[in-house]
DNA sequence: AGTCAACTTTTTGTATACAAGAATGTGATC
DNA sequence: GATCACATTCTTGTATACAAAAAGTTGACT
């Protein structure tokens, strides 16, 4: 499938910001950015607006578009949404997934072990993000999915910092063996709570998220 | 606030695929659409672009976008979500919520009684939807407050239908009541079990609803 | 010096023009 | 009659042009 210019635009802008080439209240400029990708201010536009719909930037009539950093609190806010999401998620796989199913997510487990043995941070990030997104999929929901999906792409930034915190990858993988053991017993009570305490942000990770806020602020 | 024009047209062109003006699968031609509105193909496009994000209709690049009425698996997914959302919601209110906002979902159970009363769908809508606006609200979360909006402004064609069901409004009184103790007791677990089920689509729910979907699509 | 108003510049929003891909129609061939 | 190649037409995507609103600037007046 053919994409077009401003679709592309709209995830380059949005690796900028991610990236935080644009601090926090930046405006975005169009003609700016249209000179930048050597294009028209049209798809510049486009992909503004998208991003605008997406919350990754405000956009105010006749003023621009600027960028909005989620906060500490939005943040908080976004983690504990996306808590819910997958606790929901986790719950109606419990009664809904099959066991070829549980077998992959047993096997992206084993692959998410080598991962921690070999400190590879970047591999386990990749299998745990699979992980997961086997759990949205047995959900049994596609709208769901989608909607888990496009919240964990917004986070995707900041729960990348997460995963640094020393012995954080060890007890990650323990709660992944957790969750699996509910699943498999089809307790959805159960699984809810652990991917609810997997995902969610406290103790320790609260305080690393905060720094990681202060540092992408300078 | 001054809107734009394109935002303008946004909200027409959603109230006249909610109003069923256009059939599933419809492509949205951007010069009739500019004719209709008097304007030139630059603010539709906007608009068609902003409805593809939200899900109304698909876009797909250098064809056109289509109209995209949600089928019978869709809808119930889109409700079970918004169960999911709003027992997370009524979760968290149970152990935020003050007690001034516990007395506003009485004084609105109330109005709501008299409506039931007066057999007045309309008004028992209107304040059905405040009953829950106030629970997202409560929940303390502005980010699951928003996407709570945003799913229910997208059932609301649907959530309409639904209320016209012989006793239905009775049934739904008796649940608002519910929640309320519950909230009221702090029990968080019951008041998600309360709103779940007040909002699952079930029983002769379900056979009301897939029959207003075949009336809509003839 | 500070403030306010009129003017200038900049920037967004909309209209129009052009380019390129998709859909459609026609005719030739089997 | 069916199918395929080619040409035409239509529609989307992008560029440019223009209009109108906001921001910025200059200068008079207190």
């Amino acid at each position: 499938m053919e994409q077009k210019r401003s679709d592309i635009i709209a995830n380059q802008i949005e690796e900028l910001i991610f990236e935080g080439a644009f601090r926090d209240g930046t405006r975005l400029d169009e003609v700016q950015l249209s000179e930048r990708f050597s294009v028209s201010r049209t798809p510049v536009r486009e992909a503004l607006l998208r991003l605008a719909q997406s919350g990754l930037v405000e956009h105010l009539p006749r003023r621009g578009v600027f960028v909005r950093q989620p906060g500490p609190i939005a943040l908080m806010e976004m983690f504990e949404v996306m808590a819910e999401l997958e606790a929901s998620a986790a719950g109606f796989a419990a009664s809904r997934m099959s066991d070829a199913a549980i077998q992959e997510l047993k096997d992206v487990n084993l692959r998410c072990t080598a991962a921690v043995e070999e400190n590879d941070t970047d591999k386990y990030y990749r299998e745990n993000e699979q992980f997961h997104a086997i759990l949205y999929r047995e959900a049994g929901n596609s709208f769901l999915e989608q909607e888990c999906l496009r919240l964990q792409r917004r986070l995707q930034p900041f729960r990348r910092t997460q995963l640094r915190l020393r012995g954080r990858l060890k007890q990650s993988m323990r709660e992944h063996e957790q969750i699996v053991s509910a699943l498999e017993a089809g307790d959805a009570q159960q699984a809810a709570t652990a991917i609810r305490a997997h995902v969610a942000v406290q103790g320790e990770k609260f305080h690393h998220l905060m720094a990681s806020l202060k540092t992408a602020a300078e």
